[in-house]
DNA sequence: TCCTTCCCTACCCGGACGGATAGGGGCCAC
DNA sequence: GTGGCCCCTATCCGTCCGGGTAGGGAAGGA
């Protein structure tokens, strides 16, 4: 174990950062190897689905940044990036993905991630932003932070009150007014009234098309 | 445009395809354009969005081969892709697409487009998908094409009827029983029974939950 | 042939839902 | 203070939904 420590330091001092991309799409993971090791300061080691990520990670490996494709196989989302962070303190996990939203994004950094990248960058902006978290640094690209930050996520939402977003999540869990009432600490009619108005506001006849709205919308 | 079609002709004796690339994840146009213009045969024009590929086209720019993304800006899934083969008879569409199914792959093939490119392809086979395609074959990964024909588009389709199938897209339109029933010229009491069988095939327990379950699985 | 499966129809009932209406309390701006 | 907005609670009513039970007809395999 120290011994492997030691090695990695020497890997670092020398220059030659190790990173594990996961990814299904081959096409991103060609390009990202051939765009570092292009660089001449990176080792890569490409699979193509969270499972053989972790094998790898749990056969002692040791990579200076660990890339998970948002939606690979076996990633669900970000289980795989939870467990990948729980199995070695040490590791440093970047999220990489070509849909995920700012929500997503907000929450893998707060969780400590070493980053977020999503697929709209250009491949120089993805390579710096590797070689960025490689060396120890967080690394999220601001525009994308800041791009939905501005729409306050959705035109749907902004005329919705608090109260009435809270009822609407129940809704898109397809849960019943009980449920939503119980979980809330409301009464079931103020849950009918918010109920209520809501489909007004975005147009629903009823709670079916209210969870599709919302889930179209991109909330929750 | 007689000169156009004439300057085209020559474009093509001399082996240089040109493409229109309309993608917004930098790095796929990136690693297209540098690959194909590796080739020494292509000449690439790329573009991030639906409008701006739509602008060039209807310019009088002229391509071998319009490739679009399934989820960009302005694109609407296929709508972008229908008012692209509207334009102009002679422009050979291909859809490229990171999430999209096998459903819309056979939907766009058959509509008479060039080719159906999932992300998943390496960026060799990708590049000689475009090739392909250019040459004015009609192009579709196998593998892909096999894949979910295997599984009848998922493990929850193939436990319902082909009935309770209709029904439970009903549901996903959050239609009531009584429109279900209309739509399908059969009385509402089969509905609402097609609704219970299906609930207990899927694990729902209410029609919210079933249509969002429909939905997560990607059908419909 | 029987048996199974699927599709259709029909009845019942209790509970949930959708819509309208009528309040009260807290907060902020004018 | 007054008015407006949001949140909360409540009642009434008609409809829809979810679950159970029962049965007939068509198609296909044992």
């Amino acid at each position: 174990m120290i011994a492997q420590q030691a090695a990695q330091v020497v890997t670092r001092s020398a220059n030659v950062l190790r990173v594990l991309i996961a990814d299904d799409h081959d096409l991103l993971r060609d390009t990202l190897q051939i765009f570092l090791e292009g660089e001449g300061t990176f080792e890569t080691v490409c699979v193509a689905s969270y499972s053989e990520a972790e094998a790898l990670v749990k056969a002692g490996e040791q990579f200076d940044l660990v890339l998970l494709d948002y939606s690979m196989p076996g990633m669900n989302a970000l289980e795989g990036f939870h467990k990948m962070r729980a199995l070695e303190g040490s590791h440093r996990v970047a999220i990489i993905s070509g849909t995920a939203n700012r929500d997503v994004a907000e929450q893998v950094l707060e969780a400590g991630a070493a980053g977020f990248l999503p697929k709209t960058l250009s491949a120089k902006s993805l390579v710096n932003a590797v070689r960025f978290m490689a060396m120890g640094e967080q690394y999220a690209p601001l525009d994308f932070m800041r791009q939905e930050e501005a729409t306050p996520s959705h035109p749907m939402a902004e005329r919705l009150s608090p109260r009435e977003l809270e009822v609407l999540e129940g809704l898109t869990q397809g849960k019943s007014n009980k449920e939503i009432a119980r979980d809330l600490d409301i009464r079931e009619p103020t849950v009918k009234l918010h109920v209520k108005t809501l489909y007004r506001k975005i147009g629903a006849s009823n709670r079916t098309q209210a969870a599709l709205l919302a889930k179209e919308a991109g909330l929750f």
